[in-house]
RNA sequence: GGGGAGUUUCCAGAGUGGCUAAAUGGGGCAGACUGUAAAUCUGUUGGCGACGCCUUCGGUGGUUCGAAUCCAUCACUCCCCA
């Protein structure tokens, strides 16, 4: 995998980049729509590729290994088979579930004791067995298997968890290089900065993972019920320590607002369920801003969607779309999802653009006030 | 013509003397959602000069300290038998 810098700005730490894979290259700022069942919920393939545009998704390991199973996954010749998609996947390590299924998960020097959330059955995964997985999955990046370390960890908590953290990344990176790609295209293994809210536990873990020599840094554990002034601090902190010359990462980041203030400070490469969820819930995002497309406002609003939307979704009224989110009608969900993914993708296209030209910081503050508004 | 059941807050439907402005569900209105156990969850839903007052449980008139709940009567709806 190679990353080239194309450019970085002197006045802010954004920067855009190219990043080759085994399944394209890839033009950072990226946002990856997130499938964590090896689909992004409600939307074919076709319209991520042709219509919004996504350059990679996400795959889930847990979800993915509990159902359809690692037999089916593999039969079927990898994930970018199964859900014909065949351009890079990265997925995520099962770390988050670590965090997100808490009180059906024990935790170990070993790895983690999991419950099905599906059927109650046992297992265990370890940095081991996640980057098999991995393997068989096929992603073109694979995540280390971390502890997201939940928000509101005290010193002690957040300090043990990041060491256990280093020691899975340590065993993660081993398994790495004594197994080989099973389908012919390169695989990437990312570490996690881990350290919670306390900047020097994250300086600490910054240092650490570059011990590694990976093809990209990712920053976890945020995002996970911290103040987002707090957010932006340790993200600054971890990317001015990570290599300039590797992708970052921020897992699970964000908003429109968190996005480009994130870019701003050195991230190189997103992922979120806000567009999928969100959009499914009834929220849509908007270069205008953010709309509850459920409120009785838009009931008579026959206006686009988005009138600057890039999809072809937004040409649907409002009205029409409040329609079928209050009926629970399928295509509103879908819809919605559509038009907030195909969004998020013109948000950090143009962001790239804008670093490029030079004018990113004007064009971020002008949007800021854009993006906090509510329709 | 005979016998029976019923009429409750937007809807359905509990409640059968005070703890009832009235369960629960739906609908409505609003909010939340950040590496997806989420097409989910939460709040709210008679009015007001609001820790109190007013109006409301088909109409009217009673009984009672007190009624959606008991009695009388009227109206309407439904079911069964002719």
């Amino acid at each position: 995998m190679n990353f080239e810098l194309v450019t970085a700005l002197d006045n802010s730490r954004a920067r855009a980049g190219l990043l080759t894979t085994g399944h394209g290259i890839i033009e950072t700022p990226v946002f990856m729509p997130v499938g964590t069942a090896g689909t992004v919920k409600g939307i074919h393939t076709r319209d991520i590729k042709d219509d919004i545009k996504a350059q990679i998704i996400l795959g889930n390991t847990y979800h993915l290994y509990l159902r359809p199973g690692m037999d089916v996954i593999e039969k079927a010749g990898g994930l970018h088979k199964f859900n014909l998609w065949d351009k890079p996947i990265l997925t995520d390590s099962g770390g988050y579930q670590v965090f997100s299924l808490g009180d059906i998960r024990k935790l170990s020097e070993e790895g983690a004791k999991f419950q099905s959330h599906i059927d109650g059955s046992f297992h265990q995964f370890t940095p081991e067995n996640v980057i098999d997985i991995q393997r068989i999955i096929g992603a073109d990046i694979m995540m280390a298997f971390d502890e997201c370390t939940p928000g509101g960890a005290d010193y002690n908590y957040a300090k043990k968890s990041l060491e256990l953290t280093q020691r899975w990344l340590g065993r993660c990176f081993s398994q790495f290089n004594k197994t080989e790609p099973k389908y012919g295209h390169y695989q990437s293994l990312f570490p996690i900065v881990q350290g919670s809210v306390y900047a020097g536990l994250r300086k600490i873990a910054t240092e650490h993972v570059k011990t590694f020599e990976a093809d990209g840094y990712a920053i976890g554990g945020l995002s996970v019920g911290e103040k987002e002034e707090v957010m932006y601090e340790m993200t600054e902190i971890v990317t001015e320590g990570l290599p300039v010359n590797k992708p970052r990462y921020l897992m699970g980041v964000g908003t429109p607002v968190n996005i480009l203030e994130s870019i701003d400070r050195g991230v190189d490469m997103f992922d979120c369920v806000m567009p999928t969820r969100n959009g499914r819930n009834g929220m849509l995002f908007t270069s205008e801003g953010t709309i509850n497309i459920r409120n009785k406002k838009w009931e008579n609003d026959h206006s686009p969607i988005d009138e600057n939307g890039s999809s072809y979704v937004d040409g649907y009224s409002k009205a029409y779309l409040r329609h079928l989110v209050i009926s629970n009608e399928m295509l509103g969900a879908q819809i919605a999802s559509q038009h907030n993914l195909a969004f998020y993708m013109w948000l950090v296209k143009t962001a790239r653009r804008k670093i490029i030209d030079g004018s990113f910081s004007l064009w971020k503050s002008e949007m800021l006030v854009k993006l906090k508004q509510r329709l």
